[in-house]
DNA sequence: CGCTTTTGACCCGCGC
DNA sequence: GCGCGGGTCAAAAGCG
């Protein structure tokens, strides 16, 4: 794989910001974002709540069933760059399944494409002609969960260590226009009341005008009832979700670093 | 034709 | 030292 870290564990605290691109491999000091994002009752019928997958294209390496959890978790790489080395780890939270938890790791190495233009394009001629990211919104269910999710999408960020900002200068959206859109970033897991967060988020997200726009357009009612776990087995891939972030979440990224 | 997704196996870290 | 679990890689298949 890369290089040939003599030793994970010195490669790691050796550089510390060579973790980040590094990753060392296993579970070692990266850099971690974790992003909650509740997808609301539409868990269930959503075909995929994806990952914010910002304006970069993730590809998925790899799927494993996590102990614990009924959700599989699935494993994504940054495929915008060839070099970048950002990843992210998209499942399920175990007890709330309506709750989309995506973890990510690395960071960017490359700011990827034209934000400013290329992200506003995207999300036009995404909602005219689906085809380009990995959210792309190719069939009527996701585009319906589109729908559903500017309905009720919370976004939350668990913000589990507080100190590697600096990394995150790409994860954290060079976009800003989140402008309008101010999700409260509490973390369910911790201590802010789900009710309250979802209170809060909900309405905040339910204002959101900014990217309902294209989602909107896209509403195609169509109800996929199918298993929960239909879905989970797919694992999301990404989701309407993907352009509700994409001006949100930026702003909401809250890099997790483990000790 | 190229890219992405899927599935299985392998490797490594961590805990006991 | 052994076992468990997580994470990554690689090959194959499918889809655009």
């Amino acid at each position: 794989m890369d290089g040939s870290p003599s030793s994970p564990e010195l490669d790691s605290k050796v550089s510390e910001l060579k973790s980040e691109t590094q990753a060392s491999k296993r579970r070692k000091l990266v850099e971690k974002t974790v992003v909650t994002v509740r997808i609301g009752e539409n868990a269930g019928k959503v075909k995929h709540e994806g990952p914010p997958s910002d304006f970069w294209s993730w590809r998925k390496y790899g799927q494993k069933p996590i102990k614990g959890s009924p959700y599989p978790r699935g494993y994504y790489r940054c495929s915008t760059s060839k070099g970048c080395s950002a990843k992210k780890q998209v499942e399920r939270c175990r007890t709330d399944a309506s709750l989309l938890i995506i973890t990510y790791t690395s960071t960017h190495n490359h700011p990827g494409p034209d934000i400013h233009s290329t992200n506003l394009n995207q999300q036009l001629n995404e909602s005219q002609a689906p085809s380009t990211d990995e959210d792309r919104p190719t069939t009527p269910k996701q585009e319906q969960q589109e729908e559903e999710n500017h309905n009720q999408p919370t976004v939350s960020i668990s913000p589990k260590d507080d100190n590697e900002g600096h990394n995150f200068h790409y994860l954290q959206s060079p976009i800003n226009c989140s402008q309008d859109i101010m999700i409260s970033q509490e973390d369910p897991f911790t201590e802010n009341p789900a009710e309250k967060t979802d209170d809060t988020l909900d309405i905040l997200l339910d204002e959101e005008p900014i990217s309902c726009p294209r989602m909107m357009t896209l509403a195609t009612p169509k109800s996929e009832e199918n298993d929960f776990f239909d879905e989970l087995e797919e694992l999301p891939t990404y989701s309407g979700f993907t352009s509700f972030m994409r001006s949100n979440f930026y702003d909401e990224r809250i890099p997790v670093v483990p000790s």
